[in-house]
DNA sequence: TGTTTGATTGTTGTT
DNA sequence: AACAACAATCAAACA
């Protein structure tokens, strides 16, 4: 009796502490001792303490117990303890981060020893975690720079201790690249495509849309500049003569020259890096674009900027708009982030307009969503354990077929890269449901939800294979989330 | 050498 | 002097 009095305080406070800030603290330090082989005992005996389920039964006891004991407050809903601070929603995520807890431990593996891939992931907790907080920007945005700069000052200090250097590597780019969550760039960037696809003016016609007449405009430009003498024409006489150069002027009549490939890359890209990472400098978001671009392949690399300039010369958008989207999903990530209800809607022939919403829906600004968390991107571990296993190209070649060239139908057993990360981690057992105990645990969960997102013939709706219910918050953003951090 | 973006700095003009 | 507006520069990587 007392025990249970003592595990239901624990339990008690374990959530207040969820609740609170202290839980992102608590993670955070978690995950170092878990990156660092440090304690992992007694992190699974804090796992108690942060009500996290590690899957031990012991533990789930506990927190049944706890459960049990709150039965009486209505057993679910915890209101009294909740700050009032804190919307519903992340009441809901709790369990995500009690999840991202419990895959962080067994990340470890259970004997204490690094999984093959733990390397990898121990080089990118900075910016991984940075992409949770920002997927949680919403309940922690204020925090995310300070927060930033901590676990990167942490996770500095660990690897200096460590005899390989993180940065100047190719492949701990590609590991950053990965970590920054290259599949929802790269699927921001076909969102931003297929909006200019469908957009009158393209990207690569805004220079020529607003000059019918360049020579001419820039002449009134000059005499507007003479006449009204504004400061425009007396761009540096005497300003630090330093680099006569060209003046670069910038006129916004001429016609731009056509950029190169990469650029227009780097210009779609670098808005999804910055707005996956706001923090990122120009120089990391330059070398996360070049290992994305040394990633693409040459035949996307070419139908990267031929996308955004035939469009412009495209007069049928709607119509030319499936095919180019066709090598973005080729590209090595954005099949990683799309769930098999999207690739099978895409597949069906699901009108781009859905997919595109339904692609917007998922990735695009989700802190500034006031709906629920796109729950099914989790784009961190796909790329990353493809990397892993196989080199950018091969992860193309294995990504692009089913989608870009077969039309045959998938095989049931490997739909999606999800499917593949999950198979990664699971590596000898098949993955089933005894793979994850925790999720019976869930009381609304079993029957009338599909756990995780490999559930193709649920629907390619979007709305409707999405959390409408509790069991789509509780297990079925659950699990995707669980799994990719698994992972991680 | 030019291109990408965004922040910073420097210069000039106005109040 | 203070402020506003604009230009130039810088970062990394690629064509």
């Amino acid at each position: 009796m007392q025990q249970t009095r003592a595990e239901a305080v624990a339990g008690a406070f374990s959530h207040c502490l969820g609740f609170c800030g202290m839980r992102l603290g608590l993670f955070l330090l978690a995950r170092h001792w878990c990156i660092a082989g440090v304690f992992p005992q007694k992190l699974d005996g804090d796992s108690a303490y942060v009500g996290m389920s590690d899957g031990n039964p012991e533990l789930l006891s506990t927190s049944q117990t706890y459960n049990g004991q709150s039965e009486n407050n209505e057993d679910y809903e915890i209101p009294p303890i909740t700050p009032p601070n804190l919307p519903e929603p992340s009441l809901l995520h709790l369990g995500d981060h009690e999840a991202s807890y419990h895959s962080l431990c067994h990340g470890l593996a259970p004997n204490g020893l690094l999984p093959a891939y733990s390397y990898q992931a121990m080089d990118l907790p900075a910016i991984m975690v940075s992409n949770m907080l920002a997927q949680d920007s919403h309940l922690l945005s204020g925090q995310l720079p300070t927060i930033q700069e901590m676990v990167h000052s942490e996770v500095a200090a660990y690897d200096s201790g460590r005899p390989g250097a993180l940065l100047g590597r190719p492949a701990m780019l590609a590991s950053h690249m990965s970590a920054l969550s290259q599949s929802q760039l790269i699927s921001q960037m076909g969102i931003r495509s297929g909006i200019t696809h469908s957009s009158p003016s393209p990207p690569g016609s805004k220079s020529a849309t607003p000059s019918p007449s360049s020579s001419t405009q820039e002449e009134e430009s000059e005499v507007h500049f003479k006449i009204s003498g504004e400061k425009r024409p007396s761009a540096d006489p005497g300003k630090k003569a330093k680099n006569p150069k060209k003046k670069k002027k910038k006129d916004p009549n001429e016609p731009q020259k056509p950029v190169s490939a990469y650029a227009l890359f780097f210009r779609d890209t670098q808005a999804a890096i910055k707005g996956q990472n706001p923090s990122a400098t120009f120089g990391d978001v330059s070398k996360i674009v070049a290992s994305m671009w040394d990633s693409l392949g040459e035949e996307q690399k070419q139908s990267s900027p031929d996308q955004s300039e035939t469009k412009s010369s495209q007069p049928n958008p709607p119509a030319k708009m499936l095919p180019p989207k066709q090598p973005m999903y080729a590209m090595p990530g954005l099949a990683s982030f799309l769930t098999p209800s999207d690739l099978q809607a895409f597949r069906s022939g699901a009108s781009p307009a859905s997919l595109a919403r339904t692609l917007g829906s998922k990735s695009l600004l989700p802190g500034l969503s006031a709906s629920p968390p796109p729950p099914p991107s989790f784009p961190l571990s796909p790329p990353l354990h493809q990397q892993l296993s196989l080199p950018p190209h091969a992860q193309g070649a294995l990504l692009s077929p089913p989608v870009s060239m077969s039309p045959a139908p998938q095989p049931p057993v490997l739909p999606t890269p999800m499917a593949l990360q999950v198979q990664l981690a699971m590596s000898p057992s098949p993955p089933g449901p005894q793979d994850f105990p925790h999720l019976s645990e869930f009381p609304s969960s079993s029957g009338s939800c599909s756990p995780g997102p490999s559930n193709p013939t649920s629907s390619g709706d979007w709305d409707s294979s999405y959390p409408s219910g509790e069991c789509g918050i509780s297990t079925c953003s659950l699990l995707p989330r669980d799994k990719s951090l698994y992972l991680t």
